[in-house]
DNA sequence: GGATGTGAAGTAGTTCACAGCC
DNA sequence: GGCTGTGAACTACTTCACATCC
């Protein structure tokens, strides 16, 4: 747990360390306590290389000859990405994706806690959900370090503008909008739509292939029969 | 609308493009009739040269000095992203999030359209949610083009099975799992965890600044003193 | 033997700078 | 004048190939 400064890492190797955490989490839940790099390639929809460029990154974590500790790769990268500190989270729109969000064991994860849900609408207000008072998004805002915006769109630059003035400085932003925030602020979207879009241009376009690209975008064209049949 | 052949894009363009259309429908919703590459990629939060890059891969749609025309870039974008052709989306699983995706009105845009909830809860089953009836997921699946996954990850992949083995080709994975499947199928992950990750990573280590890469990590650096105060 | 870590090569995407057209 | 479209330069990331070490 040294105490280590950022380490600037390539965005694409920023993006894939969760999904090597999570896979190797799988892995030693299934008890094995190592791991290769073609193994977490191969489900990670990347190339044994790419997964060993990544990881060579954080040190020297990996042992020639016999892979990766899994518990040593998951301190190593849970450090890399910060892990090793807690972050306030707030979600702001408390509708059926700001529920499911609130209520999820794997989304506020790694050192991220909830400590705040607001809303507009009086007929939620005051509710209790996920072990928290729902409050007026209008009243005083709780400092916090990530909002979690899922409100409607035509609300979003709106709220994003309160928040931004009660001091918050990163957005994770649902809201199928395009929002303005000053210099200094972190702007993160997740944008569903687009995301099905994305896939169906592959459908017609690449034809089912899309390896590479784990981010959000991985396709794994791993061999498997699948199922009984054929 | 000119049939055309699928046309192979630059993966981040493809990402993109769903970015530029958004920004466009609002310009032209506040009564423009055009836009410039300066004026996108301000938004999109990328260089004007790059939207242009983008852009001309589609044809010479601009206007030398005048930017382009709204309509006309609105039209060749949902050709390129093959939005005249529509799919059919199956959701399975219909918890809160399938719940907020069926009935989110920005969701199935752009050729996709709900044709089934399916859903392993009988107390679910049977139910109508977006005024569809939730079928059992163990009974039979219409083909549909795509299927969105919204079950736990416990679930995640005994569902994605199910789903290739009815001819699905083409697979939306909101459970936070990798999935394993057979060659000419298509996954595309979204995980909120990782997206709050990758925000929090740069929370320490790049600070507030990200700029670059719109997909779904925009960070837009504009000018905006915020409200009405400062 | 076997898998890591890494220079070197290759590829993809972005940015510069400016010619071309309205 | 202004803004697009694009060759050329650059930067970033990936892949190859292999020396290195357990």
């Amino acid at each position: 747990m040294s105490r280590r400064r950022p380490l600037r890492l390539p965005e694409p190797t920023v993006a894939r360390l969760p999904v090597y955490q999570r896979i190797a989490e799988n892995w030693r839940s299934r008890g094995h306590s190592s791991i290769d790099s073609s193994q977490l390639g191969d489900q990670a929809g990347v190339t044994a290389t790419t997964v060993r460029r990544d990881l060579a990154g954080l040190g020297s974590l990996g042992v020639r000859g016999a892979g990766y500790d899994i518990e040593t790769l998951l301190n190593h990268i849970a450090e890399a990405l910060g892990q090793d500190r807690t972050y306030r989270v707030v979600i702001v729109g408390v509708g059926n994706l700001g529920r499911a969000l609130a209520n999820s064991t794997s989304f506020l994860v790694r050192g991220a806690e909830l400590v705040g849900l607001y809303d507009a609408d009086l007929s939620v207000i005051g509710s209790t959900v996920a072990r928290h008072v729902v409050r007026d998004v209008h009243g005083e805002i709780d400092l916090a370090d990530v909002a979690v915006l899922c409100v409607p769109p035509e609300a979003a630059q709106a709220v994003a503008d309160r928040l931004v003035r009660a001091g918050i400085r990163a957005l994770l932003n649902f809201a199928p909008r395009v929002l303005t925030v000053p210099q200094g602020v972190a702007v993160h979207y997740v944008d569903f739509s687009i995301e099905l879009q994305i896939l169906t241009y592959h459908l017609v376009s690449g034809m089912g292939l899309l390896g590479g690209g784990v981010l959000h975008s991985v396709g794994i064209p791993n061999e498997r029969p699948v199922g009984g049949d054929a």
